[in-house]
DNA sequence: TGTACATCAGTGAACGCGCGTTCACTGATGTAC
DNA sequence: TGTACATCAGTGAACGCGCGTTCACTGATGTAC
């Protein structure tokens, strides 16, 4: 009795979980169609085919939601760092990059919405504390990258996921051209920076 | 006659400049005091002292004077750097990456702008082309700091101006700390970008 | 087997708000005759 | 000098909209006896 319910429960606990999912899962797409501060619940209920009132019984308010998605998102990322990671063991700088920026480029949504809750200073404790802990685990994985290379690796890793993320946001609407050109130009910097972060770091200075 | 009626009318476009300067300048304040996209046009009348519908005899929408007050600061940035790199004609990359950063932090609100325009994909092509002229001014700045150094001075100076904006948006918000210590950490990044990008180019790869 | 009740996903309508923008108007100043 | 008119900075009120969120309700399903 007592396992039956149990499992009646899970099963019931389960499907709760499914519809939760289908209501992130169109909120990424939302996202992919438009900018991050013109999504409204009522087009997230609308891609899911649901009421907007429907969202509210899943999710405490807007913001939980759209954290939720970016964070579904960033998991995929860190996932693709990893793998991107363990097949470069020899630190290949060069070809994490090229990947790396493909990556985001190609996930632009995910790059868009991490982009808006790094500048974002509305953001409640909670939710930032989960933003910033998954920032942590991306830096962790990059840092692998240096790990043979620098004794400072995780000030190396963090510059170069700076750099990374710079190219990414400062030539984004640069200068008119098409896509291509775009994609290009941030490839070619991608491979100055990862010519740049190659070697050993001569000698870090203190102060 | 004419002589007289020429300054007299030139004297009312000068008050009506100072006008407009009065509502740039509120404006800026305002862009200090919260984030971009909380800013609207009645606070910033507000600010100036004047009715919300006032503004609309000195701007045609709310984007073009955004776009105003950000390009007013955005001049001081580019003869800051102008400046920061006329004093420093060796190439003196870790003194110019650190007072960047400082400025940048120091002069916050303009950063923000730049990063929510660079970012905004709902902009008029007009208002997007004065940006991107602005953009293009700073990386010409930029561009004079490594021209005695590597042969692709201007992929360079992208990719450093690049860096910089990342260190800046990347850590942010981050991890909680305090405002110091946020700074001391991005100053700490400098130094790594610094470092980096401190002597010639061994050889940029073709392709 | 039938009935009363509890649970809960889901809904449409409404609330309350703040926003960008427009409109009709006022009042001061300067100009023409 | 006085009067009719034009100009224009400035205003408060209103328009229309979309938003996040809440509410009272429906209807289906499962449970207890």
């Amino acid at each position: 009795m007592t396992a039956k319910d149990k499992s009646f429960n899970a099963l019931k606990e389960m499907e709760r979980e499914a519809r939760r999912d289908i209501i992130i899962a169109s909120a990424e797409r939302v996202f992919s169609s438009k900018p991050f501060s013109q999504v409204s619940i009522r087009d997230i209920a609308r891609e899911a085919g649901i009421s907007h009132a429907l969202i509210y019984r899943y999710f405490p308010d807007q913001q939980a939601l759209f954290v939720e998605a970016f964070l579904r998102g960033a998991e995929k990322i860190v996932a693709f760092l990893h793998k991107l990671i363990d097949e470069n063991p020899e630190g290949n700088i060069e070809k994490v990059t090229e990947k790396f920026l493909r990556h985001m480029i190609d996930n632009d949504r995910y790059f868009r919405m991490m982009t808006h809750f790094m500048l974002d200073g509305t953001l409640n404790p909670e939710q930032l504390d989960r933003l910033n802990t998954m920032e942590r685990r991306m830096l962790g994985e990059l840092e692998r990258l240096f790990a043979n290379r620098a004794s400072d690796a995780r000030l190396q890793a963090h510059a170069f996921f700076s750099a990374m993320n710079g190219i990414l946001i400062s030539f984004r609407n640069y200068p008119g051209r098409n896509r291509k050109d775009v994609t290009q130009h941030m490839l070619r910097l991608g491979r100055v920076v990862a010519e740049r972060f190659k070697g050993e770091q001569p000698q870090f200075p203190a102060k």
